[in-house]
DNA sequence: AAAGTTGTCAACCGCTATCAA
DNA sequence: ATTGATAGCGGTTGACAACTT
């Protein structure tokens, strides 16, 4: 008696893994003989060194006449949306409403195509939190940089005042607006940063051209939200 | 072109239900 | 009523293909 781990191997003398052309040909042989069902006896009788659990799953998803091959239909896929809606993960039940359709099928199916869509809409939910904080960041910089250029006008205005009052020499003036410079361009949010005004102008205007355009169209499509949406909420009332 | 990642599907595993002895 | 065998179900795994980086 041989037991050995995987498939492939045996374990209490069973074939396991792939089915080969000629268990499939012994397995249908036999069927069509004697029908479904007894599958511990195909097991025994047909010369397959396959357990009765075995056989009948190939059969049932596999073999068995009618089986419908290729991707589902969307009317198919909306069937299952209803009845998983309605049943839950009743594969099996879900499946006779599905003609030519296994429960491995149907199960598989679900599997791929929800955990996918679930995937892709905790993505775009991370990027629109992502996009939202970036907005108030820019909104609370924007303010900021108003309120310095206010400072700045009001500056130079003082500046040009006093050196026209003074009549000072020009690089006297330049090294007074070098100090100007420093202190305006400094980063509102840090002591240590130091940022151009120019970038804070550019980062403005280009969230002002991106902001809610992009939200609503290229960014993330609503669509698939509202599917996934409604599908939790079905799936919250199963 | 190669390596890494993701998607798909067949098959296995463990559990429960059913039924006959 | 109990017990063992069998069928069926749902969850999970592994192999391989397709796609992306």
């Amino acid at each position: 008696m041989a037991t050995m781990i995987g498939w492939g191997m045996q374990e209490q003398g069973w074939r396991k893994g792939p089915w080969t052309p000629e268990e499939d040909k012994l397995l249908s042989e036999y069927v069509s003989l004697y029908g479904e069902g007894r599958w511990s006896s195909v097991a025994r009788s047909a010369a397959l060194n396959r357990c009765g659990k075995s056989c009948r799953l190939r059969w049932v998803n596999y073999l068995r006449p009618g089986l419908k091959r290729g991707q589902l239909t969307p009317q198919e896929e909306g069937i299952i949306i209803e009845l998983h809606a309605i049943w839950g993960n009743k594969w099996s039940t879900i499946a006779r409403y599905l003609p030519g359709r296994t429960d491995n099928e149907i199960k598989n199916y679900w599997r791929t195509h929800f955990k996918k869509k679930e995937k892709s809409s905790q993505k775009q939910e991370k990027r629109k939190q992502q996009i939202l904080k970036q907005k108030q960041q820019q909104q609370q910089l924007q303010l900021q940089l108003q309120q310095q250029q206010q400072v700045q006008q009001s500056q130079e205005h003082d500046i040009k005042a006093v050196f026209s009052r003074a009549e000072t020499s020009t690089e006297e003036m330049s090294e007074t607006y070098g100090i100007r410079q420093q202190m305006v361009l400094k980063n509102p949010n840090s002591e240590d940063q130091c940022m151009p005004n120019k970038m804070y102008q550019d980062f403005a205007s280009w969230f002002d051209t991106v902001g809610d355009d992009g939200l609503s169209s290229g960014l993330w499509n609503f669509a698939d939200d509202y599917t996934v949406a409604w599908m939790r909420q079905v799936c919250a009332t199963n």
